[in-house]
DNA sequence: ATTAGCACTCTTGATAGGTGAGTGCTAATT
DNA sequence: AATTAGCACTCACCTATCAAGAGTGCTAAT
């Protein structure tokens, strides 16, 4: 009905569907005999046959070799992920047990994102991507000085999406916990909720003003708010979460290192990745991109089922699968977007409707 | 001179090392004939032909069939790394560049690992593997309750040893930041420097006080600390960072996935591991355990290069490489001590003399 | 003690033949 | 017009065989 111009009539249709679920399963061309026994058509294995020439025929299937079975191509899997594929949910005691895993953890953001990535590996049984979530924009919210020793002092930043950031840094000289508690609270009345550009502009004021409003260590520690800020904003894309390389290595396709480097160097390097991310962030739903649909050469021979996951406008991340475009779609799709819906009521417990103040 | 009963003539020593350190470069078993002709030894390839056989006789080397080079056996290596190899430290000009790096990012603990295991890995071209620091006893040095929104509380929670823990919980009721800083305050004065036991003693203590000197809401957020810092104890051998899979990938050892997969289920799963730590904590200096040496099996075909890091008795972690036993041990080796001293000296900066207060 | 010489062993790569799975086509059937 | 039985044909895959080459181990000479 989508597509008007690539219709098939219902047994090619079914034909398809079967030869692609066949493949997924089995990893094995699928050849007509085995059709015929194994779901009982009532046609011979000669009239499948046929059915199969005119398939491949129109782009949907291949051979590696003439006497070998029929394998989809990108365009089959896409026909059948857009037109054939049962779109059932998630089934319920699955849902049921999923969920549960993430209220046993209802800590830790950290943990969230690892839990995801290990239950979407498991139950794709491919590797799974997880990016943390971010603001939309990422403002101040607090921050805490401990004085670690002497002249060490460990910053702790909150940021407005949850995350934290740390890092020690040394004085000139020595400043006791209550100095530093001080200098924090006089940090965190002047700065909450400000974003970067204005906690800039409100220090290089502070610095022109002949009275200045913040001490000289204050200044220093906002210095360094802002450095870890703009660093923090420039790793948008860093910082993705994988798991399920054990869970790759079962697939037959890995069965060469060759390929394992080129997953590794995907998932590391993120070249691919890294266009397919903010793309899936501005998106609504699960998006599927099947081998030689990529714009990167480097993933012609992988599938990724990605999804946003979040609040609104408020704040968001990515998760999804990476794996052969032999992949077990209906099943892939349905986690995906189970674990999203989770991972955004999890947040949304996070920041309510106000914003996260 | 240390073990007379292994004693080797000069030229049966020289033989052994040349052996190994062939092999090791080229992965290829190693002909008579090469060695005369490559290291231009005064005496023919019958003569080496001789001493090889005698080096094979005491169990230094084998062979994997009948026309085929020697190779070095797991007591070899042995030999070789406590008798025969070069004992240079790093090249000045490599240390420079490695501390350089960890001085660039000298902010924040997690970077410190980071950075520990992707320079091992690079210099060892093999696996990485390193354990977060942690104190001997880990105490309580700080909290911090940021209110979220309504109900929702993030608490912060500052070890001893320089962890950072985070978690959000709900409240009954709401709060104001005013109130949680309070409450905050409250437990940071009467909690500092304790260990988890005597939190839970204080806890108990006030608990069955007629006139409690905490509020509700700070035995929950207490309760919630003990928690974390039991969890966060149990942990102990979790948590291994490891880099460097790109690295094996190149190693000809791993040209078949059944390697791989075994390397990533010792580093995931690190029941081999799990011994060694422990071990490897309780040790002074480089301790190397070679193939066959292992009391695990998982590990026999590989070797492990384990270094302590960190400040006397007050925090400690572990670095080192894993590998297959034909390794580079003498630059393994040296790089793992090198960069042991190096964390040792940034940890020695956050712990000085007055051990972290 | 060393070494030249040589037989012997075993891997590696190439080639060839046999087998079987599965297709594509043709002609007969419904 | 659609279906199907029958069969030739193709190609991967497996096995066997052979030749070449590398390297050892031994023997006898130095």
């Amino acid at each position: 009905m989508r597509v008007p111009l690539l219709e098939l009539n219902e047994r090619r249709r079914l034909i398809l569907k079967l030869v692609v679920q066949e493949y997924v399963e089995t990893s094995q061309p699928v050849a007509s005999e085995l059709l015929v026994r194994k779901y009982g058509l009532n046609v011979s294995s000669a009239t499948i046959r046929n059915e199969l020439a005119a398939l491949e025929e129109l782009g949907f299937l291949t051979h590696l070799h003439t006497s070998a079975g029929r394998v989809p191509t990108d365009v089959g899997y896409r026909y059948f992920v857009a037109n054939l594929m049962d779109r059932t949910p998630l089934p319920v005691t699955e849902q049921r047990t999923i969920r549960h895993q993430f209220y046993q953890v209802r800590t830790e953001l950290d943990q969230w994102i690892q839990l995801a990535g290990a239950v979407l590996a498991r139950t794709a049984q491919n590797l799974a991507v997880v990016t943390a979530p971010r603001a939309y924009q990422s403002r101040f919210k607090h921050l805490e000085l401990i004085a670690i020793h002497d002249t060490t002092v460990l910053l702790v930043l909150v940021l407005h999406d949850g995350t934290i950031r740390q890092q020690t840094f040394s004085l000139e000289g020595t400043r006791s916990q209550e100095e530093l508690s001080h200098s924090a609270l006089r940090i965190n009345q002047r700065s909450h909720d400000q974003t970067v550009v204005r906690l800039e502009e409100l220090l290089a004021l502070d610095r022109n003003a002949s009275v200045s409003s913040f001490e000289e260590i204050e200044h220093d520690v906002l210095d360094l708010v802002v450095r870890a800020m703009h660093q923090f904003e420039d790793q948008l894309n860093q910082g993705i979460h994988s798991d399920g390389l054990m869970e790759v290595l079962n697939q037959p396709e890995f069965a060469q290192i060759g390929r394992i480097r080129q997953v590794l160097e995907i998932v590391q390097g993120g070249r691919g990745l890294g266009s397919l991310i903010p793309q899936a962030l501005a998106s609504d739903g699960v998006q599927v991109v099947i081998g030689g649909e990529h714009s990167h050469d480097e993933m012609r021979e992988y599938s990724v089922v990605l999804s946003r996951y979040g609040v609104d406008d408020t704040v968001a991340g990515v998760l999804g699968v990476i794996g052969p475009t032999r992949m077990a779609y209906p099943r892939t799709i349905s986690t995906v977007r189970y674990i999203s819906t989770v991972m955004s009521d999890l947040l949304g417990d996070l920041y309510s409707a106000d914003g996260g103040r």
